[in-house]
DNA sequence: AGCACGCCGACT
DNA sequence: GTCGGCGTGCTC
């Protein structure tokens, strides 16, 4: 009997039927890629649902029912499924929660389809009885033997030339069968870690416990969030490691979700070290045929573990034993364009559908998990530091008010940081010193009139970069050459009665100024730099740090980067330039971003057996994200911050949606939301809902890539009210010319 | 998102 | 008289 199939389609909401084909009825199923005529052109869409022509329950026709005729389904073009039924579940909530179409959260989820590939594969049939007379012969043979496995021909050929006649005897005699094999490009883990790496080690008292209760959940298959507190060095990924290992042993999967930036050789040579070649890798950066292939192998339950980044929590796993999210606090998480999902947030969810325990790692937790587990919901665990050295961090604040202009060696390096510097490079150790901000110079103002050079296109100022002379924005990439003179001040009267136009000056820094100025104090040592601009790939990335490893670089100079991952034992001092940078963002997280970068940067000094110095150069002594950092005190801060937040209504005792508009026309963007404002505000006294709407106000970035950007906040302390005001929203369309975004649960509001 | 349909201005 | 501008709305 003929079925029909529901097919989502992006970016369409709703879902369309089609008659599934007679020749297609076998292989079409649910997660099905299909192309299907759409109006008078041919789209590609998910299948999401299949049912017979006849209604079960009714008995009516389902295709008489419409109004028109079912069109059938053109073709399928891969014959692999895209995801499980098991997939959709999540996929149905993420949709419905971002009030994204379906389709569009399948998008993003599965990874593009690549079509088989074979090769020509020679493998052994049996025993070996017959005398081979040739050497070439009995040397594939033995190689055969030694692989014990299906082999391509093109190896064979790279290892014995002119081996085709030897190989076409051999089939003859049928020793071998050639035949087409298909080609699995999956991530192979490669087994070259270093034995220390391949050996556990032992548990102390915490982490036993932690991977006791984790390890009972994953057993009674109850789903039961963890936040896992351990400061850098207290051997969470050791916890990791040891709950997967029972994961496996039940007959479950893992799923380990780090950010994209953590995602190196490295970590994945720890895990398969001691995990085994089992492991699927989903991540950005590998090939689409990879990527696709390390899907199917999960999809199909041939892998146990997967590690990925950001969109791995959607990955093809079917018996979740546990979730895991290292350094679960960071904002990478949130996807910050098109579908706005935050892995973070949907590993629980997705935990809680699979009924398995879900880990969240942090050495600095959000204040969203902290209060979970405050209030019960999460289970709190924390990990003493440090357990191989004992060897404590020493901070030492600079107060640059303090510091005359004349006494600084350089205008970014204190004479402290200048004199710890020294001594530690005079003992043979390293330093990191982040500076949060790329480039030169944060930006060229005129001395007379004060105007800042701006990007054209975005309502924020270029950064100059002096190494090959440009000033870029960062948020569009605009770049130019800077002239010298000022362009608005000469025809300004009000501001100068000058004729002539200001002198363009550079003001602040960025990690390539503080380069310089450290080059210039330490002229005798290498000194490099790691940041955005910088690592253009993963190899250079590498490279920097590998210079690092084997002592080549004295001081790393870097952005948040070197604040993240990998274990530097050289280094010894942390120096930390401008606490300030960022604390006075309009943005209620910003000094939660602070205190994280801070408490993260100073985690890298003293690993190994020395003790860890870091200083910190500040303007604002006092503030709290500086203070408590000094004080190693995660709680003292957070009990602080979450004060303020439930003062002010903010997350986590909120919910928000921000709504943005943004068009070419500013008034138009403004007009939209008002239109907007005053329709939800008038469901809100109908349905008497508690949210709060505030603005429309312009956004902090008031204009990016040329357009003009308003925004409206919803705030709630009910998560369906809120949900109620989604739906709605994303019915209403914008006017042609104006772009309207959806961002719930916000991780900035710029 | 495409793509068609549709209803008003300058062209061979 | 037609070609074509892009506004509106539908696509199983």
């Amino acid at each position: 009997m003929k079925q029909v199939a529901h097919v989502v389609i992006p970016p369409l909401h709703d879902a369309y039927s089609y008659v599934i084909p007679g020749t297609l009825t076998e292989s079409v199923v649910v997660g099905s890629s299909v192309e299907v005529p759409l109006g008078s052109r041919k789209t590609r869409g998910f299948v999401v649902n299949i049912q017979s022509q006849l209604d079960t329950a009714t008995g009516e026709s389902l295709v008489e029912k419409k109004s028109f005729k079912l069109k059938e389904i053109a073709k399928l073009p891969f014959d692999r499924r895209c995801f499980s039924e098991e997939q959709l579940h999540l996929f149905q909530w993420v949709a419905d929660y971002y009030g994204a179409p379906l389709a569009n959260v399948i998008d993003v989820a599965v990874p593009a389809q690549v079509p088989r590939k074979f090769e020509r594969a020679v493998s052994l049939t049996g025993t070996v009885d017959v005398t081979l007379r040739g050497s070439l012969q009995k040397r594939i043979i033995a190689f055969l033997q030694k692989e014990n496995r299906t082999v391509s021909q093109s190896l064979l050929s790279q290892h014995f030339k002119n081996c085709l006649p030897a190989l076409k005897k051999l089939a003859e005699l049928k020793i071998i069968s050639i035949h087409e094999h298909e080609v699995i490009d999956q991530f192979k883990t490669l087994l070259h870690a270093p034995d220390w790496a391949k050996s556990a080690v032992d548990l102390n008292e915490k982490q036993a416990e932690a991977v006791a209760a984790i390890s009972a959940a994953v057993n009674n298959s109850t789903f039961n969030p963890f936040l896992l507190h351990g400061v850098t060095g207290s051997g969470k990924t050791e916890v990791y490691i040891e709950v997967i290992q029972d994961v496996i042993a039940a007959g479950k999967s893992a799923l380990v979700i780090v950010p994209e930036i953590a995602l190196t050789p490295q970590l994945v040579d720890r895990f398969s070290a001691r995990l085994g070649n089992n492991i699927a890798l989903l991540h950005s950066g590998l090939s689409k045929r990879v990527r696709w292939d390390s899907w199917q192998a999960l999809l199909e339950g041939r892998c146990q573990v997967a590690i990925g980044a950001r969109s791995g929590v959607f990955a093809p796993i079917s018996n979740l034993g546990v979730i895991i999210v290292d350094e679960e606090h960071d904002s990478s998480y949130k996807q910050s364009d098109g579908l706005r999902y935050n892995a973070r947030d949907l590993a629980v969810v997705r935990g809680q559908f699979a009924q398995c325990p879900v880990v969240l790692g942090s050495a600095t937790p959000s204040l969203e998990s902290f209060h979970n587990a405050l209030r019960k919901k999460y289970q709190y665990m924390a990990l003493p530091g440090r357990h191989s050295s004992g060897s404590a961090l020493s901070f030492e604040l600079v107060d640059l008010n303090s510091v005359k202009p004349w006494e600084m060696p350089a205008s970014n390096v204190s004479p402290t940081l200048h004199s710890e510097l020294a001594a530690v490079l005079a003992k043979g150790e390293q330093a990191f010193i982040l500076y949060n901000r790329r480039g030169f110079a944060s930006y060229l103002q005129c001395e007379q009139c004060n105007a800042v050079v701006e990007c054209p296109n975005c309502s924020v100022t270029l950064t100059y970069h002096q190494k090959n002379h440009v000033t870029q924005c960062h948020y569009c990439g605009y770049s130019s050459v800077p002239g010298e003179y000022c362009t608005v001040c000469p025809g300004d009267k009000k501001k100068t009665s000058a004729d002539t136009p200001g002198t363009l000056v550079q003001r602040g820094a960025g990690t390539e100024k503080v380069f310089d100025e450290l080059q210039e104090l330490f002229p005798q040592y290498t000194i490099d730099r790691l940041d955005r601009d910088r690592v253009t790939n993963q190899e250079v990335y590498e490279e920097i740090l590998n210079k690092m490893r084997s002592g080549e670089t004295r001081i790393l100079v870097g952005t948040q980067m070197i604040a993240k991952g990998h274990d530097l034992p050289g280094v010894t001092l942390v120096g930390i330039v401008d606490c300030d940078i960022g604390l006075h963002m309009p943005d209620f997280r910003s000094s939660e971003r602070v205190y994280q970068l801070l408490t993260q940067a100073s985690g890298r000094a003293g690993r190994g057996s020395i003790p860890g110095r870091v200083i910190l150069q500040t303007r604002v002594p006092g503030h709290v994200s500086i203070v408590k950092t000094l004080e190693k005190d995660f709680g003292g801060f957070a009990r602080h911050e979450l004060t303020n937040r439930k003062e002010l209504l903010y997350p986590p005792y909120t919910k928000m949606l921000r709504v943005l508009a943004s068009a070419e026309n500013t008034t138009s963007a403004r007009a939209l939301l008002e239109n907007i404002k005053d329709g939800l505000q008038q469901i809100i006294e109908r349905d008497s809902l508690s949210v709060t709407i505030l603005g429309p106000t312009t956004a902090p970035i008031q204009k990016l890539k040329t357009h003009f950007r308003w925004h409206l906040l919803l705030k709630s302390s009910s998560s369906p009210d809120l949900h109620r005001l989604l739906n709605i929203l994303k019915k209403t369309s914008a006017p042609k010319n104006c772009r309207l975004i959806f961002d719930r649960d916000p991780q900035d509001l710029l």
